[in-house]
DNA sequence: GTCTATAGCACGATAGAC
DNA sequence: GTCTATCGTGCTATAGAC
């Protein structure tokens, strides 16, 4: 994708360390253990990454930036007269798809949080900050189209919504079905909600 | 509150444990950063708790001891014809106060989730599933009394809707808005959803 | 019940051979 | 580019004084 050496060495590196960082945090995570997964020896990591901080900023980067990129790509290039309710569906089946495809990368965001030295971790806020405005601003335009609730605190909803949707990537299993169903149920969820309603000439299409 | 020791000590320590190990995590939590934290020394400790395992047990034990009990004195006290929304409205409030009052215990049990020793952590899944079968209840008579939609898979509903009520506590801020204000926007995003809808004035009665 | 001291071990990182 | 060997550090847990 986007990963920016042109060595096999230090991807396959980094995927190891995204898996290994995923299963056991940053601290518990060891060089010895990255580079068995890498199939060579700790000593010889230091060839193509100066140290451990290195690598978590590596997977950090990587994974962020996969998840903007991803969102960034599904709702701008929609036609413009795509509905809001559409491109809020759009982004939340982008968000989930990108989630679960780079599960180790997301998984390791989640786990290393608040052990990474602080230095490192802060770099990577203004990364996470321009996905949550990109969010910030789908919601915004819905709500100035007037079709979301005037009453509804568009930053609450937003995390509101992104918290239930990272929690899948702890529980979704493949072979039970298809993420475009559950995305399609997400969508529904939080746009018409949980209750039966005595009109509901939008309720969700079944696909 | 239920803590099973008379000694203050245990407390104190199991409430420094808690704290540590929501900062950093299992494995780099030391002994030591709990003896400060509690005011003694590393050795010390081990009069009270035989290891670090023992103390992670404790903690995982009580936290999500402390979430079932609130919820069941939530729910389970209420009339017997308390309405299926109120029932939801006051579970998703009982969940997200427990969770934000035992903060350190929660937050750990996020935190170390993956890196405590297997035989640990699977000791407390069927706490853990007590829990969420509390929830499935709550949520499938509300649907059997045709209250909730017939279309919405239950179980999913209820981890998107738990997976964005647990992120709470990553952002919440006492200061800014009080608990009950929160909890109240999220039960209108879940059961109602974030559309503008036709008669959004009172909430919608089944007819 | 808490202390000090330390045994025993695993870690990150480096050095130098190949 | 990858290896082996090892240094220095910091950890859990124990032993024994008080």
């Amino acid at each position: 994708m986007r990963k920016k050496s042109n060595s096999n060495s230090r991807e396959r590196l980094l995927d190891a360390a995204a898996k290994i960082f995923r299963e056991r945090g940053y601290v518990a995570t060891t060089m010895r253990a990255i580079a068995k997964e890498a199939g060579i020896e700790a000593g010889s990591i230091y060839y193509h990454y100066g140290s451990k901080d290195d690598l978590i900023s590596a997977v950090l980067d990587f994974g962020i930036s996969a998840l903007l990129q991803s969102l960034k790509q599904a709702i701008e290039t929609l036609p413009p007269k795509t509905s809001p309710r559409r491109r809020i569906e759009l982004a939340i089946n982008a968000h989930v798809s990108a989630i679960l495809q780079y599960g180790d990368y997301m998984l390791a965001m989640r786990r290393v949080f608040g052990q990474v030295p602080d230095r490192i971790w802060k770099r990577h806020m203004s990364l996470r900050e321009s996905y949550g405005d990109l969010w910030n601003g789908l919601l915004l335009d819905a709500k100035q189209q007037r079709i979301l609730r005037p009453d509804i605190d568009i930053t609450i909803a937003r995390l509101f919504l992104l918290g239930g949707l990272n929690w899948t990537v702890e529980w979704y299993k493949p072979q039970k079905q298809p993420v475009a169903e559950i995305t399609q149920t997400f969508s529904s969820l939080i746009l018409d909600g949980l209750l039966i309603k005595p009109d509901t000439k939008s309720m969700p299409r079944r696909r």
